[in-house]
DNA sequence: TGCGTTTCTGCAACCGGTTGCAAAGAGACT
DNA sequence: AGTCTCTTTGCAACCGGTTGCAGAAACGCA
């Protein structure tokens, strides 16, 4: 009974001290509540552990009155998980990605994970996310990117952490898993939709050309012309994957004669070519044929009305989550592609089928 | 010497325990690797603690050579401090909010924080969220939102975390740390710009009644409008703040005889408008006046071009950063309310002054 | 060389939990 | 009641670090 009596460890009465983190009532409180080992109260709160009924009862109670929740950090010491995974991305100025990670922080949090959500646009070096993550003892790493060079996931991966690329590079020999579409196959379904428009000459006006969703585009485009060898493809790059860089690029090529119809490397850049083309008097799809990538919201507002190819976001975010729950589950998994198909959305900005 | 043959505690030769986290070497690994104690260890990745340069020099090249890196939670135990911050918001669907995670990472980052994201779109219980946050004992929370209700923040606050409100409502005694505009102010703002421009049969068209933020922009907008009894105000608000909202609200309004100029409780709510108003066939501002809040990236686009109320972003960000540094170094800090001014960005959505 | 100071270092306890193990308790059955 | 299970409980060690304290080492100076 004196027990109960004795001093409340660190949680001196609710005052707390200078420079400490609020910290509520700890197992040990409650244990002296209710009268019991620390053990049962930790086993109280572990659901398939060896409790009576009558114990568990017991523990809750002491626990509810002290308004005591279990410090997850102190159990992931022992257990060696915190169910805290790192979310990485370096995109944060395409708005397709606040859905993106809209959807992630849902995603996760429904399977009990915390998302720690690390910007890497001023990063340069994997070896040093490599190292804050492992701090944090993450229990795995997302990788939200189409820019980011595949030297990080990779890292991630060698430094034993699961990893998921999502809107990652297909490969047939991964390293680490991948979820994202074939950007190879979404260039050559761009061509196929303006041949089958009879578009005669026609462009390719990618993202930085130093990204892999970049390249891949821009391959498979030139793939499906060669069998075409009427058509005439040209090809210009834009500095970045923004609505300035687009229109900068597209008022570029307009000092020329422009082709016919365009595909822009993705839809913030065909809003900013769009943007252009209206500026210099033309008319879209009368003079100017367009076609994006990714079906972001404001793609289908009426004074955008963008033709695009969508990519399914959605998809590719839950089957990013339930890969990594899979590598918690089991991190021997070996490395697993999935990619999801593309489809056009029919809008207003290509001229149509004949 | 012998203490250095004894088997490497857990981690047992680089092989991972299935069901564990990919853990490097620990501190005691690093110990017997320079054979000394665990606490000189310790002190060297400590700064500013009592090491000599010699025994620093010693302890570095043997976790160098294990390639060791402290962990972050281990120490957050007996210091109290996880460095990690909430970042907590239910915005997931304004493209300008983007820009404040992207913001308030990279802040964060520089202060050697970690945030912890948390998604409150479908959280209606603030005690859940405390509950959460508490388990990881965060040093601090971030809520960055508008539309939040403040009870969340304060509950926070009430649970022993330093809390920062950013874009939050303007209090003259505030519960938590509130840094933001002053939306009445931003009210009376829109209301002087439209007066100056000769308009007199103006109208708010705001985002959800409920949010602080609309009632506030609402109160200020029509308190400047009191002082001209010969201008007619009127008063609606769309569902959301999104794009479609706006536009079906503007088509609403249009059925009947539309005012003169809107100020918009938000860019895309403007951009929602500015669509339902051109498919009309109708000009702006030819016809109608827009003005929107925010200055969002899209407000600039020259196809939008939209004249609008600047919310100095960068600011709010960086400023309640640096507030929630202040208060992880002084818990005791009374709570204080930052306010920026926002300045108007002339575009091409409101006729020219007279 | 000896002595007083100051700087370093290691011991051991602790942070808030978890878990293997052994012993206690509760039933079941003879 | 006695014996044998099976369940439940507590003890104690441990997870990976930190830190107060006391003793050891290094230094300054006569």
């Amino acid at each position: 009974m004196q027990a109960v009596l004795r001093m409340r460890s660190r949680y001196n009465g609710g005052v707390l001290q200078k420079g400490q983190t609020a910290m509520g009532p700890t197992l040990k409180d409650v244990a002296m509540r209710a009268g019991v080992s620390r053990s049962a109260v930790s086993r109280a709160f572990t659901d398939g552990a060896s409790v009576s009924a009558k114990m568990r009862k017991l523990v809750e109670k002491a626990a509810a009155e002290l308004g005591y929740s279990p410090n997850a950090l102190a159990s992931s010491l022992t257990t060696g998980r915190t169910k805290m995974i790192g979310l990485v991305s370096n995109n944060f100025h395409n708005p397709i990605f606040l859905e993106v990670f809209d959807l992630f922080t849902r995603a996760l949090q429904n399977e009990g994970l915390r998302p720690l959500l690390v910007n890497l646009t001023d990063e340069s070096d994997p070896a040093q996310s490599v190292r804050m993550l492992r701090q944090y003892s993450v229990d795995g790493v997302i990788v939200a990117s189409s820019t980011l060079l595949p030297g990080f996931a990779e890292a991630f991966g060698d430094a034993g952490m699961p990893v998921v690329h999502a809107f990652g590079r297909i490969s047939s020999a991964p390293q680490v898993h991948v979820v994202g579409i074939d950007n190879i196959e979404a260039g050559r379904l761009a061509a196929r939709s303006l041949l089958a428009r009879g578009y005669r000459r026609i462009a390719f006006m990618g993202g930085p050309e130093a990204a892999s969703s970049t390249q891949d585009r821009l391959q498979g485009f030139v793939q499906e012309m060669a069998a075409h060898p009427q058509v005439t493809v040209s090809t210009s790059f834009a500095a970045a994957y923004s609505f300035e860089a687009g229109r900068h690029e597209m008022q570029t090529l307009l000092k020329r004669t422009p082709a016919e119809a365009y595909f822009c490397g993705d839809d913030v850049l065909s809003i900013g070519a769009l943007s252009a083309i209206q500026d210099r008097g033309l008319s879209v799809p009368g003079d100017i044929g367009l076609i994006g990538l990714n079906d972001m919201a404001m793609a289908g507002w009426q004074n955008i009305n963008l033709t695009t190819i969508r990519q399914p976001i959605r998809d590719i975010v839950n089957s990013s989550t339930e890969l990594i729950t899979a590598m918690l589950r089991d991190p021997s998994r070996l490395p697993e592609v999935r990619i999801f198909a593309c489809k056009i959305i029919e809008r207003g900005t290509l001229r149509p089928l004949p």
